[in-house]
RNA sequence: GCCCCCAUCGUCUAGAGGCCUAGGACGCCACCCUUUCAAGGUGGAGAUCAGGGGUUCGAAUCCCCUUGGGGGCACCA
């Protein structure tokens, strides 16, 4: 690859809400070019906004990302765990004074300058301009104050911002994904404000600054940046910094294509995984979003992309978030499951599931692990998401299964044909006995009973079943009925023929 | 308004001038398997490659224009 420069890529989320599916996105194609390569990847918190940051949505940022196997070379120090990395500061309000250097520096060469033009005033600049049909810019009131002016703002109490001094020319680069891009420094708006009244650094200015001082050799971000770069190459420049390589993400998209957004998805990568979704799948996913291997595989662990990853396979063009493709990879991903991973991360959304119930008054027994991995053949091929556990099997655990009668007569039949069926099933399985009570051994008998009588198999098979589950559609039959067992299994045949009987034939 | 980016089945995409009467996957439909539900298998519908001009013997692929969509233009990040 390059040799000389060693790659150094970097993710820099603000906590100021959970982690976004965007981000995530964002995350992942760094941290699988940068284990593609050898290089380096890093993770920086930019937590200057005060105001919105918090501690919840900075734990549920690392949370997600380690949910995601998106493991960092270098980043902060996070709950009495060490920093790791020798760039640090990670936390970019720890890097404030440093920006305030950079700042001073840019003034003494007179590549920014003090402005004193209040917030009102640039209001009033900005509705002219609109007004005019010009786009909107600064206008340069205080580009060139003499120091006699200064002093008479600064007499006045005005607080100043500083601006950097864009210049005029065309800024052009090269983007890994875009290509050539020119932009001219007259559509940036003018000089920008780099630093605030109140001493704070923006963001343009503190993320090139951060950049430069981590070394950060490709900047792989959203394309809702594209038009800012020119921007961070000036302020790049200005620094006397390498200018890094950029490439610019195609945006993912809310199914009407505007840049998906939480108004219109779920964009917390914390929804998804609460909902039963899976990191492998949701990795395999998101790295399917823009990008594609050139071949027909589709299923790829995290290693297998590090392995095919390559900027040059970006696409260009957004990408509509298909709930149902992650759905399906989900499902393709939990039958790859082994056995025990299965078993524990299914538990707790069937726990879940009959902690619902229970606080809905119905009597339950809380699974262990032995009885999910006694489900597990029956499970494992119906659930496109975990939490689609709980009413596959909940009727296992609940102590009195409620059952409802219109359900209990099968479309074929009447009231009085089910009666007859269940009887005669119970009395069936009964004679099958506790000893032998397996699926097998089920099977035989009760086709015979649906010969003798005359009645289709399945119509049999469905009465018992809404009878012992409450539920038209469940895994195999037989199946349930031994993860039943034998005494519940006729206690709930006893059960609906009872229920049959009490409402009036029909 | 100005600047920038993008444009192949409903969706995710393959396609880097002839292999394309455009391939795969999701979803959808049908059939098979089958006790229900799934899973799996087979098949099908579905894109005149946004439109129009070029270039070329030949264009989804290169160029231009148009249209459409998106993004960016803050003392937000």
């Amino acid at each position: 690859m390059v040799g000389a420069v060693s790659v150094r890529v970097r993710i820099a989320p603000s906590p100021t809400g959970p982690l976004h599916i965007g981000t995530a996105r964002t995350a992942l194609y760094n941290y699988l070019f940068a284990k593609r390569v050898g290089g380096t990847f890093i993770l920086r918190l930019e937590d200057t906004d005060e105001a919105r940051s918090t501690l919840d949505f900075e734990r549920d940022i690392l949370e997600e990302l380690h949910w995601l196997g998106i493991e960092w070379d270098e980043g902060p120090e996070i709950a009495g765990q060490p920093a790791k990395g020798s760039y640090g500061p990670y936390r970019q309000m720890q890097r404030i004074e440093r920006h305030r250097q950079v700042a001073e520096q840019f003034l003494s060469e007179d590549k920014a300058y003090y402005c004193y033009c209040t917030p009102e005033l640039l209001d009033a600049d900005r509705k002219a301009q609109e007004a005019a049909h010009e786009p909107p810019h600064y206008v340069g009131r205080c580009a060139h104050l003499t120091p006699a002016e200064r002093a008479e703002r600064e007499a006045q109490g005005l607080k100043p911002t500083i601006r950097f001094r864009v210049g005029n020319g065309v800024v052009a680069f090269d983007d890994i994904i875009r290509g050539h891009v020119e932009i001219s420094t007259t559509a940036l708006g003018g000089d920008l404000i780099i630093v605030r009244s109140n001493g704070t650094p923006l963001y343009h200015f503190a993320v090139c600054v951060d950049d430069a001082d981590m070394a950060i050799s490709h900047i792989i971000r959203g394309e809702d940046h594209l038009s800012n770069t020119p921007k961070h190459i000036l302020l790049f420049r200005a620094m006397g910094a390498d200018v890094p390589q950029f490439a610019h993400l195609p945006l993912i998209l809310n199914p009407d294509r505007t840049k998906m957004s939480k108004r219109k998805s779920q964009t917390a990568v914390s929804d998804y995984r609460t909902q039963g979704y899976i990191p492998e799948a949701f990795d395999n996913f998101l790295a399917l979003l823009g990008w594609s291997s050139g071949t027909e595989e589709e299923i790829f662990s995290l290693a297998q992309l590090v392995d095919r990853f390559s900027l040059e396979r970006v696409h260009q063009g957004g990408a509509i978030f298909d709930r149902e493709r992650l759905e399906w990879l989900n499902g393709q991903w939990i039958r790859k499951l082994p056995d025990d991973e299965l078993i524990e991360r299914v538990l707790p959304f069937l726990v879940a599931d009959l902690t619902i119930l229970e606080s809905n008054g119905v009597s339950v027994r809380m699974p262990a692990a032995e009885d999910v991995r006694a489900l597990l053949p029956m499970i494992r091929e119906r659930l496109p998401i975990l939490s689609a556990v709980g009413p596959l099997v909940d009727f296992l655990f609940v102590q009195e299964l409620r059952v409802d009668p219109e359900l209990l007569v099968p479309k074929r039949w009447d009231a009085a044909t089910t009666l007859a069926a269940l009887t005669a099933a119970r009395r069936v399985i009964a004679n099958v006995g506790e000893v032998s009570f397996e699926a097998d051994e089920l099977e035989g008998p009760l086709r015979q009973l649906a010969e003798d009588r005359g009645w289709k198999p399945g119509d049999l098979f469905m009465a018992i079943r809404v009878a012992v589950t409450g539920k038209t559609a469940t895994p195999p039959l037989f199946d349930t009925l031994v993860a039943l067992g034998y005494e519940r299994t006729l206690e709930r045949l006893d059960a609906a023929r009872a229920l049959i009987e009490a409402v009036p034939p029909g």
